[in-house]
DNA sequence: GGTCTAATATTGCTTTACGTTATGAAGCTG
DNA sequence: CAGCTTCATAACGTAAAGCAATATTAGACC
């Protein structure tokens, strides 16, 4: 035998108020229509839920007892009503979002964490790769987002791309680097010191080599490759190498892991940073609530770098 | 917005076996079935339960947190279901029962004891009273049942009561009272000891001078009256008091209590102790097990005294 | 104890949802 | 890509829930 879990809710709402009348309008229902329900419901359990013949509806020991589980099984109900609100609204789910890895660690990883804070259960799944193989991960639903440099003419025509920042790269090195002294630097100057390499693979690694080129500079002596964000700021911070990096990265992390950007002007990668998303399927609400998070804090991002560069300029 | 929690115990089994077709099957229903209900519930959430185009069907991150709570939905269903189960076995709910307070004290309490190691879901409330306010309290639901010394013939129209033991009262005394070494005690022998009297308006000191009188005794001096079965034992161990007592309760309280029957006989009163429930309205089911019980333990008790008396007699 | 009032039950009817079988469409597997 | 499995859709009968109107009855109040 299976009874009606909303009948038990009913029933919970009966006792709690003390009355049926008072009951079905606590429901928003008819009078009538709960009297039925519950004769229903005791025909069907085959033993009184009320003490017959008593006027202010009183429960009987097995009626109390139901209308306890009732009442758990409506809080349960609630719950996921205000579950499924929380996430029509974007307040609650899951987003797994992936990019480029520098980029995710210097730039991403930090709004996502101020995102976070207004979003609470949103839960974040955050994995690194490249455009060819996150593109595949959009289409078949393994991600909701990739954050990757693109030329936007360029994106996937089943795609949309959003972008977030201009692509703009420096020429990386510890705050007091010799360099750092100079005003004006050469080609001639940059030539002693080692470099740090992204993995090869990587559209930073082809960057590094044409921002080199673009200032004249063919070859150049790889000292430390292969490692994520936290260790190019650990080798740059206890040494005098270089290295190409998303302008964006050094200005987050300039204060806190000692870095700082030469003052020589190198080729702009001519690409975007930006939010890539399936035009297929349907994406989580709690996307639209990120997307739209993330391209504020972008905008007020590039206007502190704005704002930066004149005052550096200013005084330089 | 208030979903169905019916179709959340579905999602939830359709997610616990990994796909519509044994969810369906393992509820007991056809698979276009659950597989409308599902359909009919992301309309009304307005978002997807199930990763669109997957054909083990997935849950979404959604559908899965939903399930979880139907899940838990399912199991408070399925624990008021068990104990609807329970209920109409007997096996649970609330039993009030009410009787005369030296029988309910001396032997109905160790019966009750038993009953509840079996059935320990049965809750019992008991109360004392006499035969004209327990009708009244059976007859407006007050109270499932009336254990009182009865005539069978006297018992309310609309009523039944069921003999439990046949009404015996003996003169009880502590064991190592003095009258306890005679052979016959006359009732000159009686004479100089002070008497314990149970309540006025009670059965039982009717039957305290209706005995008296029998052995033509006309008058009795009381040293304690108004307690219950508890003090009474007391003062009868602690003195050479005695009184009138059914011989069930000294019967089980002999080793315990260190109580004892002089070798008198007295009236027996022309009542059985029985059981009496009101015919109107429908008894708890846990009372038939209740009285079944009680009627195979006394039938055991009255064995057993048989037992001791035929014993007793031809050692006497 | 009769009468009034308010609480609950009953009746009649409509709408919605659920159940079924039969059948069509679409992933997944080899 | 054939074949299997899984899910969705269609068509239709039944059970149940909804409502308004109305009958019934327990409690309360003279």
């Amino acid at each position: 035998m299976k009874l009606d879990s909303e009948h038990l809710e009913i029933l919970a709402m009966i006792v709690e108020k003390g009355g049926l009348t008072e009951g079905a309008e606590a429901l928003g229902k008819s009078q009538p229509s709960v009297s039925r329900t519950m004769a229903l419901l005791e025909d069907r359990i085959g033993a009184a839920l009320f003490e017959p013949g008593k006027r202010p509806l009183r429960p009987t020991e097995l009626g109390e007892s139901l209308a306890r589980i009732g009442a758990r099984i409506h809080a349960l109900n609630l719950e996921a009503s205000r579950m499924v609100q929380s996430f029509r609204k974007g307040h609650t789910g899951r987003l797994r979002i992936a990019g480029t890895p520098i980029f995710m660690d210097g730039v991403v990883s930090n709004f996502i964490a101020d995102f976070q804070t207004r979003q609470p259960d949103v839960q974040i799944e955050q994995s690194y790769g490249y455009l060819d193989q996150l593109s595949g991960q959009l289409r078949n639903g393994a991600l909701d987002m990739a954050i990757v440099p693109l030329h936007p003419s360029s994106a996937p025509t089943d795609m949309s791309f959003v972008p977030l920042l201009p692509g703009r790269n420096v020429i990386a090195c510890r705050a007091g680097h010799p360099l750092m002294r100079k005003a004006t630097i050469t080609l001639a100057d940059i030539e002693p010191y080692p470099w740090i390499a992204p993995p090869p693979d990587s559209p930073l690694y082809r960057d590094l080599q044409r921002a080199l080129k673009s200032i004249g500079k063919e070859d150049f002596r790889v000292s430390f490759s292969g490692g994520t964000l936290a260790s190019i700021i650990s080798v740059l911070a206890r040494s005098d190498s270089l290295t190409v990096l998303p302008y964006s990265v050094v200005f987050l992390s300039r204060k806190t892991a000692g870095l700082d950007a030469l003052r020589i002007r190198i080729a702009h990668p001519d690409r975007h940073l930006g939010m890539l998303t399936f035009d297929g399927g349907t994406p989580p609400p709690s996307l639209r609530l990120f997307a739209g998070f993330l391209k504020d804090e972008f905008q007020l991002l590039e206007a502190r770098i704005q704002h930066e560069s004149q005052v550096t300029k200013r005084r330089g």
